[in-house]
This record gives structure tokens, C-alpha cells and sequence, in this order.
DNA sequence: TATGAATGAGCATTCATTCAT
DNA sequence: CATGAATGAATGCTCATTCAT
């Protein structure tokens, strides 16, 4: 984005220059078979010089998932209000998460398809910020659960894996929006919310769940 | 699985041998990072023979892909009975489909994680595999939706979001299910009807989607 | 030339089928570039066989290289009538050599282009076929003096350079003559006839050597 | 020639060490034949820096033969003096030719042996710069006929033929001139005048084409 | 006689990484 | 701060050649 300034400048700036350089490369084209060359060709420094400041391809990799894992919690984080219902929350978070990788598609496949093809180091990054944002949701699923008055409410193990189900789906459906044209983060997420919390077998019987009118916040494509 | 049987043999044996370490290591590995070297040693042959057969890593990549988008299909498609309910033919396609995940788990890696980070061929052969099933699912809830009695149905869109919705909550249960300890598959397609039939509202007034009794299909299928 | 016979046949025949494969493929890609697996399929039969025949690429190479030189200095020896003057002799071997050469390209280049390329073992096969060209001709150019009367006739190296010479040009004129359209090997042995008997001195003098006239021996190109 | 220099240098001076090697050995064993290993190894570098420099074989080979072509060119354009009659222009350019073959054996050998045998890229290279030769040598002859006062002068097609003659007589006389001990390039060049101007005929009765005095070029150029 | 199966050795090329300046 | 020069180690792929049948 923007022509990349060249010369003498401070090592923070140089750091994200390369940064995103590395967002582009590794999203495209994945940890093998991006080239050191064209990291270093893209950021508009020499390739010593991505050696001097992030150590080796390994650290560079490393580096870009954790900014990008840091950036999409955080944008999640962000959107979600504290004090509404369970399911408010969970609409805030997912309106937040499919802004977010609708409007950073390499970062997103970085972290969703890139970090999880490739050895150990990565894999676990990736596992422990999905794992954080499942727990997220789980922990939603339970206030719920008790929001409805039960007690004992669902079993660990039923939330733990409603809680992937959740993630999983809009995984999925993060992917279909950025590819099907005319599909906005909101629409992506009224789909999940009616899948998630009304379930299949109330829309058949004509019982949606009703996203919440928004008053004015208007972030662009929501 | 077990020594490789050495020595002289038919061509048509070679080529399953190979294929078979070729799905072992692209599943761990991925393609790029893959080499033929190993790949070769691990079927118990020379180098030169995978070529002599399987022409190229790209045409060895691409035939793997195939088998294993071929077994998986048709495993989901054989584990189907088409008389029965929407919901059960759903839930039926789901044991089918967690069942072979977890019995070729590094077929299912490289369908699920590998293919579909690397370059056109292999993206495009995997979109066609995923696109097949969503719209086997997106099929049942139509029939579904159908069954209610229901006219006008749901809109297209919204169908096919719910169905990329399921698929990729069962993708995501998929790796769960096998990467926690103890969960079966018949478990795991529970989780996700409730999920997807039953919604997580209804799940708070419990009121689940309850899997059938299976007379006599035994463990044999999961 | 023709449909290879397949099948069992005899071994020379076999072994004539191969040389002519190897002579296409030899003369078109040379010594390294081609391959035995290319032209085992060019002759129609399996690898093994060329290696049972013929015993490596090698004696292959040298085989063609033989054949070849065998069948250019017997179409040249044929050529001469032995009784006629030296220039007629000579007439009459370059027109043998251009047609010859004209109608057996591949062969030529075998001889002139690849067989030089490679290592010892062919350079010298060629270098004899050669020295045995230059010889002949330089026995033409003594017999030439010792006609006109000269003794002592010119010095030894003089013939010697002048025979490398007059073959040099007609090695130059044959790819010229192949590659010109129109240009016959009677036209090319007239202008080195010319050239070499005459000399451009007398040619800007008008004073050309004459082709003799030829009564009924009209072989096809000449 | 002597030890390569080793340790860091600039990039123009490594990339003519290469291009030595690369004449050394591409004459000696032939584009195909010849491996980069090896190249680099003579030029005492490491493989990936002719790859760095010069990037393929192909390119290696390309740029090898531009060198020669063009050291040979201008070495025989600066040893003819325009002035003088064409007789004397062919004597001059004859000296310079076989001067320079014999100076650069392996050149030659990359130019006269190696490129034609290879596929086209080289082939055509070469092509070009004989074809300059032989124009440059059939207008030699027609302005000898001019200087003769003929009207019209020799047709076209012969003196193209004549011109290919010649310089296939000197092709020749180079290589034997180079295996001949003894002979130098004035000698080869004072051969192939007495048998181009003179001509056999001449030559038997007592004729030669004589070679100028030199004055005072003294041994330098041959 | 003839071939399908199989391989050891080599080769062009690339890439992450270092060092002297 | 920044880079031009340089390389060790792999990697995909090919080829001449052998052997069991």
C-alpha cells in the first residue's frame, strides 16, 4: 500500500515496512516457497539488511503471525461490548472478526492457511491464539447457558466443541464472503448468527434470530 | 504402515506404495517443503522410479490429491442412505465424514491444509472436492426447508452461507474430534447436529436434536 | 524412411534399423543431447535390445560414425573413373561428394558437426576419414604437376595445405549447397572447380575452367 | 591462464574470469558436455555466483560466444587497411584471421566446432557472424572484377559461392595450420592466396600469386 | 529374442545466510 | 545504517545402464 520510502530511516518503521512485506509474500505464497529476494525486494531494502533486523526466515515468520494474530484478537476485542447478553457479544465479535479479515485477506491467510501448513514453531502460535479466541466463545456459550437459568449447565466437553463448531463456521464463512461478491461482513454475520443461535431447525419454522438494530456506528462495510 | 515389501513388483502396486508415502509426507510437510528424496525412501524405492512413473512432484501432488478427494467423497457418499429425513441423512453423512477423517488423518491434512496453500492446480482440484459437499448440505436444507412445508424456501444465498457454515464447523470438529482424546465420531456428529439443527438457543431451553438409535450398524463405521 | 517392422527379426537387420535411427537422431541432436531412450523408440524397439546389439552409447556413436564415413568415401571412390586426368578425377569425385552429402544430410552433419564436438574417440575416427579425403586429393594435385611437367614438383607441405584447403571449401560449399535453394551438387562442383583450378585471378580474366561435358551418365541430381 | 586471483573482487572482473573459463571449457568439451560445476571451478568460484552473474547456461554460452564472435570480427577488421586493392585486403584480413585462430584456439573452437552444433539459439548466433565474413569477402571479389573492367561481372549465386569457398578453405587451413607444427599464419594465409587467386591451374605452370613485402610490420601480428 | 522393472550418478538451478566494507 | 560479494547445502529431474524373467 503506498510507494515503500527508501534511504535512511528508523529501525521501528524499516521493521513494519518489512513486516507487511512479509504479510504480502508469506499470504500469497506461503512460508517455502516465498523467497528471502523477494521479502527484501518488496520492503525496498537489500537482504542483509532483513537479516540484521529479524534475524532468519524462521524469526520473520514468526514475527508476522504474531502481528497479525495480535491485530485480528484485538480488532475482535475491540469490537465486542462487555456488558451486553451472550448473544450481543457474540454478534459484536463476529461483525469485528469478518470486518477484520475481510479487510486484511493476506494476514488472515497467513494465520488461517499458511501457519498451519508449516512445522511446529508456527503451528502452535496459531493453535494458541485460535485456542484463545474458542475459549472466548466458550466462555459466551456458558454465560449464556446460565443466563438461561441452568444449572448444571451443558457438559465442558459439549461446550468445548460447540465452541469449535462456532469458530469453525465462521472460518468457513470468512473465506466464502471475501470470494463471493456482494456478501458484507454484516450479511456474513446475521448468516452465522442465525445458524449458531437459532439452529436449522427453527428457520425451517420460521424463527430466525434477530441481529440488533445499530444506531449509528457505521464502520464503513458492517 | 509396516515395512515396505522390497524387490521387484507390478507397476500398479509401485504406484499405490508411492502414493501412500506421498500422502504421509505432503500431509506433514506440505508440498513445497516435501522432497522427492524423501518421499522415495519412505515407499522403498529409488528416486528415479517416481519419476519413471508419477512424472513430476506436481503430477505426484496432484494424483494424491485426487485419491484422497476420491476416498473421502465417496466414503461421505457411501455412508449416506438418500430415503431417510433431511436431518438424517445429514447426520448420517457427518459420522461418515468424521470417521474418515480420523481414520486417514494425514489424507485428510492434505486435503484440508496442504492443498489449498499451494499454487492454482491444487487450489482449484480442492475447491471443486469442497464444493461438491457444500452443495450435497446445502441440497438437505433446501429438502429440509421443503419438508416444513415451507414456500418460498429460504433464499439461495442465505442457504448456501448456512451450508459453508456447516461445512466448516464440521472441518473445524473434524480436527478437534481428533485431536482430543477420547472423542469419538459418532460424538463429534453429535455436537454438530445439535449445533446446526438445534442452535444454540434451543440448546439453552434444552431442547437438543436427538441422534437416532442405531440398531445394528455396530462399530464397524464409528 | 518407411514403416520401422516390428517384431522378431533378424539380428543385422535389427541392427541396421537401429544405426538409421541413430543417424537421425545423432546428426539432428549430437552425441550428448541425445538420449538411448529416444532412440530406441525411433527404431522401434526397447531399450534393453539397443544395449544387447550395440553395446553402449559409445560404440553406438562409433558404429554410425563408421558407416557413415564408409559409405561417403565409398560413394567418392566410386565416383572416380581412375584412368582420366586429375582434374577430371576431381570433377568427378566432388560431384560424387556433393550428392552424396546432398542426399544424406544427417549423415553429414554426423560426420562434419557432431562427430568433432565429442571427445577423443570420435574426433580421431573422423580425422582419419578425412586424412584419407586430403590424401587422395592431394595425390590429384601431385599426379596435376607431374603432368604439367614440373619437377621437382611443389614442395610437400604446399600440396599438403593446398588438399586442406580445396576440401575445407568443399566441405563449406556442400552445407551451402544444402541450405541455398536451387543450387545442384553439379553447380557446386563447377564453382569449386572453378575456384580451385582456375583460381579468382583467372576467373576475373574470363577465364574459367570448363566442366567437361557429361553424355549419358545422368544420375538424377547431378 | 596462471592462477585465478581469489578472495572478493569486483563484479566486471569476475564476470570476464568466468567467461575465460567458460571459452576453456565449452571448447574443449562442447556446451552439453561441459557442467557449470566445472565452469566455476576453473574460474575459482562458487557455482551460485555464475548463476548470480550470468544466470543460466544458456545465457553462459550465449554471451561466450558474442565474445569470441567479436574478438574475431574485429580482429580481422583492424588487420585490413580499406585503401588498398582487393587482393591485398583478402592477403591482410587472411593474416589477421589465422593470427587470431591461432592466438585463440579454444575460441575458434567455440565458434567453428561448438555453437553449430547446438540448437538454434547459437546456431543462428554463429550463422550471423559467418555470413558478415563471407559478405565481406564476396564484395572483396567484386570489387576485384570491377578493378579487372568486367561488365557485367561475375553473377550473383557465384560469387556467393566463390566467397564460400573461401572462407571454408580458410576454416580449414586454420585447424591444420594449428596441428601443423611449423606453420605459421603467414604461411597458411600465403597457402590460401596462391590457391584462391592463383588457382591450381596457375599453379602447376609455374603462376603464384605473390605476397607483398611487409615492410616493417615486423613479427607482431604473425 | 525381447522387455518391464529398477537404480547410481550426475546436473542445472535455487536459497538462506554470512562477511567485508 | 546499509550493501555488494560470495557460498554450502539442497532439490527436482534425467540418463545410461543392468537384471530378472
Amino acid at each position: 500500500m503506498g510507494a515503500v520510502r527508501t534511504g535512511r530511516m528508523p529501525r521501528a518503521v524499516r521493521e513494519q515496512q518489512m513486516l507487511d512485506a512479509v504479510v504480502q509474500i508469506f499470504g500469497r505464497r506461503g512460508h517455502t516457497a516465498a523467497s528471502m529476494d523477494e521479502i527484501a525486494e518488496l520492503a525496498g531494502i537489500s537482504e542483509p539488511l532483513v537479516y540484521l533486523y529479524l534475524n532468519s526466515k524462521e524469526d520473520l515468520f514468526t514475527a508476522c503471525i504474531r502481528r497479525e494474530a495480535a491485530a485480528l484478537t484485538g480488532a475482535v476485542r475491540d469490537g465486542v461490548r462487555p456488558g451486553l447478553s451472550a448473544d450481543r457479544q457474540l454478534w459484536e465479535g463476529l461483525r469485528a472478526f469478518f470486518t477484520h479479515t475481510a479487510r486484511h485477506p493476506e494476514g488472515w491467510a497467513v494465520l488461517h492457511l499458511q501457519a498451519r501448513t508449516h512445522g511446529e514453531p508456527f503451528a502452535a502460535e496459531i493453535a494458541a491464539m485460535r485456542a484463545e479466541i474458542v475459549a472466548f466463545v466458550a466462555e459466551l456459550i456458558l454465560v449464556a447457558a446460565r443466563e438461561a437459568h441452568h444449572d448444571p449447565a451443558l457438559p465442558e466437553r459439549d461446550v468445548a466443541g460447540l465452541a469449535e463448531a462456532l469458530v469453525g463456521a465462521a472460518e468457513s464463512l470468512a473465506a466464502w464472503a471475501n470470494a463471493t461478491p456482494g456478501v458484507t461482513s454484516r450479511q456474513a454475520a446475521a448468516t452465522l448468527m442465525n445458524f449458531a443461535w437459532a439452529g436449522l431447525g427453527d428457520l425451517m419454522e420460521n424463527r430466525p434470530w434477530s441481529p440488533p438494530v445499530e444506531p449509528a456506528r457505521g464502520q464503513g462495510r458492517g
